[in-house]
DNA sequence: CGCTTCGTACGATAGCCATCGTAGTACGTC
DNA sequence: GACGTACTACGATGGCTATCGTACGAAGCG
């Protein structure tokens, strides 16, 4: 018992996959700051740090849509070192609604190109 | 000009396929009630009217829902006597988003089971 | 121990939104 | 015209939320 990790502001709170609810996930996403964040995050296989995003927002807000997004189930956050990692919780979002994370980032895509970004 | 049609409040306003945005689709959904109703909409496929919907709130926030779908391109909504027709926009979501709404009605219909629902 | 980097916590603010109740409009029928 | 049905419009209210700034904490580096 002498390893007892203390409750630190350090520990990060994420839902199990099955408290992970549709309606969440969906109001999350509707956010655009937090659609790009998942859109990049999908991109690349591996986790990216909270300051590899260039949001247009200040930090506060930033460390605002991340938790949203964590407590919606989409993103998976630890840290490391000073760093704060973050990483599609991908597995457990299509064991639960197969097909709707590819649909929705196929779907994000294909209106980035119609509105004239890609 | 006999037949210039007076602007009514009975004229309902649609956006075109092409202003039709993701983040709004997404946050249409995010609703439960609007959820709901867009579940019961795609299992039949003829329209329905607004009172055929047993929501748990008052008309007048039926009113304001069915307007938030509306408004976000989800369903198409005209009068036909006193009564509010309203149908899925399905064939323009498929054409902007194919396979969303799809995997969209699947995770719903899926949480809904998993929930004890079905 | 300082210093830097990265992110958090807290309070404030302004805007949006789900809900309701009441009053009203449009249509159909008698 | 009178009545009923179906839905709307408007205003109110309480809650949520996206944003910011400032102050703080935790880890690493010299």
């Amino acid at each position: 018992m002498s390893t007892a990790p203390a409750p630190s502001s350090r520990d990060l709170r994420h839902p199990a996959s099955e408290d992970i609810r549709l309606e969440a996930v969906l109001h999350a996403l509707s956010d655009p700051m937090r659609l790009q964040i998942v859109r990049e995050l999908a991109v690349g296989r591996d986790e990216l740090t909270c300051s590899q995003f260039a949001l247009p927002v200040t930090k506060s807000t930033s460390t605002h849509h991340f938790r949203v997004l964590r407590e919606a189930g989409v993103i998976r956050q630890c840290y490391r070192g000073t760093a704060k990692m973050n990483g599609l919780r991908r597995q457990e979002l299509d064991d639960l609604f197969p097909g709707l994370l590819d649909a929705l980032l196929a779907a994000a895509d294909r209106q980035a190109v119609r509105l004239g970004e890609g």
